[in-house]
DNA sequence: GATCTATATTCCTTAAGAAGAATGTAGTAA
DNA sequence: TTACTACATTCTTCTTAAGGAATATAGATC
């Protein structure tokens, strides 16, 4: 059953942290790494459950591959609502509401590739 | 987290399908035998699993245990949530439906033991 | 006390998942 | 070509979990 397997991804902190900020919208691994503040190899290998079981999708963009949640139209009901649930879930946790906080600075800093592209923003982004 | 205990839950099918028939109210092992058509180890242990979680309690009346939701109030946001989301999630659900459709049938040719009880039904309903 | 009933626990096997270290790779820059 | 950057994969270790067979236990019945 899909639903299961989204509840297998929402069953790791971790995940729920990379689900979270993507709620916001595109990022790339570097950015996880700065907000979670944890290994690269970690991080990427919550990426790839993520997305082996079709909860986000990845793009190249240069070097940097840029993690989105599947578009609002291709999302099942499930995924969509326990999205929705998960944000109620977290809206009180510090360590969920400091993700979004560090997220905030770093769009001030650098914006996910596709848009510090679009606007032509420092290279040396991550 | 609290919150992680739930999607640990939540993420095994016989799990769900106990979880569901207990928001109809309180049920004993034998009566979820029945319903799910599965061995009662199985049954057992999944029951046990929710129970160290906190996501169901349980009683005994004679030979009988009855495992039930913790009461409204005692229910954390995060369950009740999630609980609802499950609701809406399986509705549509083939093997859902039909255990519930058991449930009823169930119910008429024998309540759960404490209603069982109350109404001085035949002692041996599993 | 012996037995039966409903349920739990233990033991075993197998599989899945998490984490880190080390290494591989695709694309960029010089 | 060489070197660098961002990221993925492999390998290993450890823990958790699932399922079934066998056995144990608590309470009811005789």
């Amino acid at each position: 059953m899909k639903l299961i397997q989204i509840y297998q991804c929402l069953c790791d902190e971790t995940r729920l942290r990379l689900l979270h900020l993507l709620m916001q919208g595109p990022l790339c691994v570097c950015h996880f790494q700065g907000i979670l503040n944890e290994p690269q190899v970690k991080i990427s290998k919550h990426l790839g459950y993520l997305k082996t079981r079709g909860l986000v999708t990845a793009s190249r963009s240069g070097n940097w591959m840029i993690y989105a949640l599947p578009p609002q139209q291709k999302r099942s009901v499930e995924l969509r609502v326990n999205l929705a649930c998960l944000q109620d879930c977290v809206a009180d946790n510090a360590v969920f509401k400091r993700d979004l906080a560090r997220l905030k600075k770093l769009d001030l800093a650098c914006a996910p590739a596709q848009i510090a592209k679009a606007r032509g923003a420092v290279r040396k982004c991550c």
